[in-house]
DNA sequence: AAGTCCTACAACCGCCGTACT
DNA sequence: TAGTACGGCGGTTGTAGGACT
């Protein structure tokens, strides 16, 4: 069997990493005459690939703007905020972000921001405290999984065990959204039921694998005045006007800023003006007809919190 | 030193929206 | 209006390299 970077489909299109020999030919050609046609280009350029990887090697690794490095913390500021009312939608968060692509910043927030907010007792996908909502739904996983089977005396008993199967398939989903990119395993003895109904809070750990049931995670340090900015963006406590709204989103951005802060990989690199900085301006002039965003991100309260 | 596990990220895949015929 | 081509997007996978045992 032929490895993967090296397979090639049927019609000897090549996939897998690039070569220092491709990426020449695919810079060299853009630079001279414009990508033009994506499915075009790789005829044209001498590149065995198709036109849609031409693409994306260009848009998120050789295209002469893009920003390698560490993110700032102000870019993960502006990430988290973003993904806050804007949710996956990493090319709209990516086009604040001048020079980061739309994949560099979903794998951040996949291997990183996601594993911030759940230590913050976050939930990353609905930016929601997780206590209550994950608990209910492993209070109910509970109920499910404690319902009773005797595949022995019952007929039916494949029956039973694809039950068991898509229980432990469900309890598997929603693991995973507690341990983002982890390699999830549930081992057998998770389905003695007793043991399962003994799991609190206190018995779940974020942050491992996972692949050693029973699991511990370790609550918040400190409970996170996070509720009102979750009601901000879904709108939950069903503001009066958008002024509350802001307000609360406000309230919530100084919980984050309250965090401990995160520390640059390199010392350097908090101390380089960024792209984000001069075009910061522009972004909060676009996306808020009101003034909060400004003052959020320039951690500078704003008027309407003034008693 | 060797094997295993884990993390980070480049790259791929499939779907969707849009433009064009 | 339907069909097709294309580009963009988000989710997922593969793998290199470091950490750990």
């Amino acid at each position: 069997m032929m490895s993967g970077s090296l397979m090639l489909e049927e019609n000897s299109v090549k996939k897998g990493p690039w070569t220092p020999e491709e990426d020449r030919k695919l810079v060299d050609y853009i630079e001279k005459h414009g990508h033009g046609s994506w499915r075009a280009l790789p005829k044209l350029a001498g590149l065995n690939r198709c036109g849609k990887s031409c693409r994306l090697r260009w848009t998120n690794y050789l295209r002469p703007d893009i920003k390698r490095g560490n993110f700032s913390e102000q870019e993960e500021q502006i990430i988290i905020s973003l993904h806050a009312s804007l949710g996956n939608k990493w090319s709209i968060i990516a086009s604040h972000l001048p020079g980061r692509t739309d994949n560099e910043i979903k794998n951040f927030w996949n291997t990183h921001l996601k594993k911030k907010l759940l230590q913050m007792g976050i939930d990353p996908v609905t930016h929601m405290p997780i206590t209550d909502h994950h608990l209910n739904t492993l209070s109910n996983l509970q109920h499910l999984l404690s319902l009773p089977i005797s595949p022995w005396d019952n007929p039916l008993r494949l029956h039973n065990e694809a039950t068991q199967l898509a229980k432990a398939h469900l309890l598997q989903n929603l693991l995973q959204l507690l341990t983002p990119h982890s390699s999830l395993s549930i081992s057998n003895n998770l389905f003695n039921t007793q043991q399962i109904s003994d799991l609190t809070y206190n018995d779940l750990s974020i942050g491992s694998s996972f692949q050693n049931i029973p699991i511990n995670i370790e609550p918040p340090q400190e409970p996170l005045p996070c509720e009102n900015y979750m009601a901000a963006t879904h709108g939950v406590l069903g503001f009066e006007n958008d002024s509350d709204r802001v307000k609360t989103f406000y309230n919530m951005n100084q919980s984050l800023n309250s965090l401990p802060n995160l520390v640059p990989a390199s010392p350097e690199c908090s101390n380089i003006p960024t792209a984000i900085d001069s075009n910061w301006e522009d972004l909060v002039d676009e996306e808020a007809s009101n003034s909060y965003w400004k003052h959020v991100m320039n951690q500078t309260p704003p008027p309407w919190t003034a008693s």
